[in-house]
DNA sequence: TCACAAAACTAACACTTATTAGTTTTTTTA
DNA sequence: TAAAAAAACTAATAAGTGTTAGTTTTGTGA
């Protein structure tokens, strides 16, 4: 019937996988069918093939282009010559953000990896790993300069993340605090419990 | 072929709902066939059907037997006669503990209830909602009493839940600081953060 | 040992799934 | 405006889904 209309500076693919974003978050990647994302674009769902190569590719997109996004950001931080804390706060400030600008693909990517085929998973799952050992790494380095409280790693830095996570409860009590307050009172919660 | 053997001190239906819990974890509820569930208990998928009532009813009985334990903690917790931390601490212990001992089923709960249907579906969020604002009650309650920090209590509670979530991910660094140091380690992070 | 109940089986059902082939329509390019 | 490319369509396929009916096997209590 209708076309799909291709968003703003971009490809008709990445209307798609919005969309596909959209659904998947909402009722899982395996409960939503091909033929449902083409009902909510306007199309058949056969129409889609010849945008996209198969569903696994949308989720594939979905997941490493969140964590495309998320090494881009650790690797930039690591450059900063700026203490350990202010390190950390960029980064958990930068989690928060994606969180929310980004919604639907960061939950995806948080909650549906376990449907990416090989060799993606491991593919995926090496780099989750990474990542963490690389901030693991920050928090010890900020505890051996004496830049933070003499607290285990690991510990702290799944803590981080997970509590950065949990932003994703918050989609729900939208009017509580404000966005700016909101991520002001985490990282305060987060840093000032760790930080000296 | 074989017959299910019932788990110590419980019924076959409890077997299918233990080995059901153990696939929904590694695989997801709509990615899981029943046929791979009977396979796994080693019988034929409709025998199922001659102990339990259908697909769904497997995910229902595990979401809610995991809703019910924490109310029932948090029941229990509420008449305790202790101060504000006291009571955070002994939730926290407690839910570090059900994600430990029964991470199949708690894992579940947490990541598959989008798959119930209806009223469970309802049901089951409004239990969550009201279990989240019994904690806000709580720390709130602390805050009054001067006996926490003054920080924002649904920003804490939702931190410390999630974070709690987070220990999901620790099943992969199972060597890592053994259980009680772990325990510790997180509930020092988590409470000596807001704790005065 | 006989009868009854519990629990397994086989076979089939009605649907839904992702994906493909082939064709027609629409848009872009020359 | 004609030719080429892009993007939609219809129709079909093969595989997999949860679940049911009917039957056979197994276990139990009288």
């Amino acid at each position: 019937m209708s076309k799909i209309k291709p968003v703003r500076n971009g490809t008709r693919k990445d209307t798609i996988i919005r969309k596909a974003a959209a659904l998947f978050r909402k009722k899982g990647f395996v409960a939503t069918s091909m033929r449902e994302i083409a009902d909510n674009i306007g199309v058949e769902a056969s129409s889609l093939y010849n945008h996209i190569g198969s569903k696994s590719e949308l989720l594939q997109s979905i997941c490493f282009q969140v964590a495309n996004a998320f090494n881009q950001q650790l690797e930039e931080v690591e450059q900063m010559e700026t203490p350990t804390a202010k390190k950390l706060e960029s980064l958990i400030r930068f989690h928060i953000r994606m969180m929310l600008d980004n919604f639907d693909e960061v939950y995806v990517a948080n909650h549906e990896w376990k449907q990416l085929g090989e060799p993606f998973l491991s593919n995926f799952l090496a780099q989750r790993k990474q990542y963490e050992s690389r901030l693991v790494e920050l928090v010890t380095t900020g505890i051996r300069k004496k830049e933070l409280k003499n607290i285990h790693p690991h510990v702290a830095v799944l803590s981080i993340l997970s509590a950065v996570r949990g932003l994703e409860f918050w989609q729900r009590h939208k009017k509580e605090p404000e966005r700016p307050e909101l991520e002001n009172n985490l990282v305060n919660y987060l840093l000032h419990g760790i930080t000296r």
